[in-house]
DNA sequence: ATTATTTAGTTAACCGTTTAACCCCCCTAC
DNA sequence: GTAGGGGGGTTAAACGGTTAACTAAATAAT
């Protein structure tokens, strides 16, 4: 192992010079600091990666997941994951996936006042997480993934919803329908506010009985689409609040007899991996997830600089992907409906 | 920030007691035992990772991703990852994303001959990564997902070739064709020697032209498929090396006005997230993805533990997944081949 | 009764960097 | 001639643990 003192004694200055050379402080002439170079070279020195953390920071930011690592294999995890790695590689940060105990709030913050990260990234944030709660107490910088805690980024699902709506009245339809997402989720007062505002946007009443509970499986998005399709007046128009719902929503109108795409639009949120495999393939708001991912990493190194905890919040604006799953109103509706104007 | 010695004059010992008691070594009463573990709750101590990392080992493994954060983005990986993070868990030990600049095989090993990780797992190894060869040479334990360097752990894709030809053969056919994966995949070969393993298992002869070559991409699948169906006497059953070729066999199948499942069967490699939304749902080779990832885990641990820097592979098996893409060979192909026996 | 061993601790030397404080020499200004 | 000021370094004290070596008392063995 070299150590910044072989290296001193290579070059023939103290340890101090090499280690002015190496982050680029005091004033060093360009000879002598091409002399300490060589000599890193020479003896190919790697600075101990514990040592300089015992004094500054760790230059690594900690990834918390909500109990369990299945949430890892979800692949709109992945993608957020995959920005954060990205953002933090442009800044030379290490991402380090805490390793978990019992209790995960405990566990969570014993690793950042550890000082192996600077700071927590918390995904899958439940309203009144008890890590944010323990991270604000320790004086931790943390940013969680959705709309909890001081600072937060998250996909502006209002605005999705706003595509969503605008999407389907473009293509004529009137009577539009809203599977909603499981009430646990700390976003999903959204999805319904969204909605509803959307409808008043596009000058729509709610349809009786056009926002259905929905969940978070599939059966849950079938069960909702039966529902909505035993109406007396069924919707023309479908919007399911995740991908997942819509699925089982398909599978719902297939089974009785609809073609979806034609005879019922049907729309998903999120655009996960099978959304453009399915026959007809899924209309849906993409969330920003890799953007997401990236933001976080900024607003997290904001606040480790800065010993700053003002709030600060980011919604990343969604995309819409029109896919064969939304068509124009169905005529046989239109003709239904003509006569009551 | 409260450090050990605060801690120990707390409890009226020394430092070196402290840390016994925190470490479980030396000879310490249960009633001293008892008076510093009081002072460590009442005082909310927690060691710092740094100082302790700077004498022992940091408890941390890394994981290196071959050129891109895009890949930790791919569900496959993602689910590896998950198993890589449940492992890890399991025996405290964290898991750092490891930040990589342009030269990813140099970046990869500073950031392990710094002492930031004790041991690295490498994805998606390629033939002579020079990940493998800069690690080896520094002396870091490192285990690859997939058959490279010394110590790896991957799919027993021989098996899963094994498993599909053979259910292939059950359902009665006897033309069975493959579409190659890309040959820059490092276990490329193993899916052609499988399958001509399997198919001499089953006393079947290769098809004229009954290995085509594939690739990675949907459009590779397509274009394979099309090869195979304009053959004179096209086969029954054709296995794609992995789930995306077969989602594009799957089209040029249909585009051909065939009906997969019940015409021709087709078959995946790898289970991703799609596959049980195409029409019809896909069957294929589920991969042991999070099982890879416990065992990179595993291998690696008890590498670092030993010093043994002994040869140690291990394939895992993966499993057979029945869906609809996969149906008895087609009557009229039997009676075509009926005159022939 | 004396020696050997075990138990229950303490002391202090490390681990490898960073950085505040200091030093020396040469140059300049008054 | 001397105070002042920088350039170009050095010294040594942190940082917060771990652990080898040691001590002192109690217990066991001979």
């Amino acid at each position: 192992m070299v150590t910044i003192r072989q290296v001193a004694t290579h070059a023939g200055v103290s340890t101090a010079t090499v280690s002015y050379v190496l982050n680029g402080l005091g004033s060093i002439p360009a000879e002598t600091r091409a002399r300490v170079m060589e000599s890193v070279a020479a003896l190919d020195y790697q600075p101990r990666h514990a040592a300089r953390a015992l004094r500054g920071r760790s230059h690594t930011l900690g990834i918390s997941m909500a109990s369990g690592y299945d949430r890892l294999a979800d692949p709109a995890t992945a993608e957020i994951l995959a920005g954060m790695a990205h953002a933090a590689s442009l800044q030379g940060l290490a991402l380090l996936l805490m390793p978990m105990s019992d209790d995960i709030a405990k566990s969570c913050v014993s690793v950042a006042r550890s000082g192996q990260v600077d700071g927590v990234i918390v995904c899958d944030p439940q309203p009144e997480d008890p890590r944010l709660t323990a991270l604000q107490h320790a004086e931790i910088a943390c940013v969680s993934i959705g709309p909890q805690g001081h600072t937060w980024v998250t996909s502006d699902i209002r605005l999705g919803m706003n595509l969503a709506v605008a999407h389907l009245v473009g293509l004529g339809h009137r009577r539009i329908a809203l599977i909603a997402p499981d009430f646990a989720l700390a976003a999903s007062d959204w999805y319904v506010d969204g909605f509803l505002a959307a409808l008043a946007d596009a000058q729509l009443e709610l349809l009786d009985g056009g926002i259905v509970a929905g969940g978070r499986r599939e059966a849950d998005g079938e069960a909702a689409m039966d529902e909505l399709l035993a109406l007396p007046e069924p919707p023309t128009a479908v919007i399911a609040a995740s991908d997942e719902l819509a699925y089982g929503a398909m599978r719902a109108a297939r089974d009785a007899g609809l073609v979806v795409g034609r005879d019922v639009s049907l729309m998903g949120f999120d655009d996960l991996p099978p959304a453009a495999y399915l026959q007809p393939p899924l209309t849906t708001i993409r969330q920003p997830r890799f953007a997401i991912g990236v933001a976080a990493v900024q607003l997290l190194v904001a606040q480790i600089g800065h010993t700053n905890l003002a709030e600060s919040t980011q919604s990343l604006a969604p995309t819409l992907l029109v896919r064969g799953s939304t068509g124009l109103v169905p005529p046989t509706v239109i003709a239904h409906l003509s006569p009551d104007k």
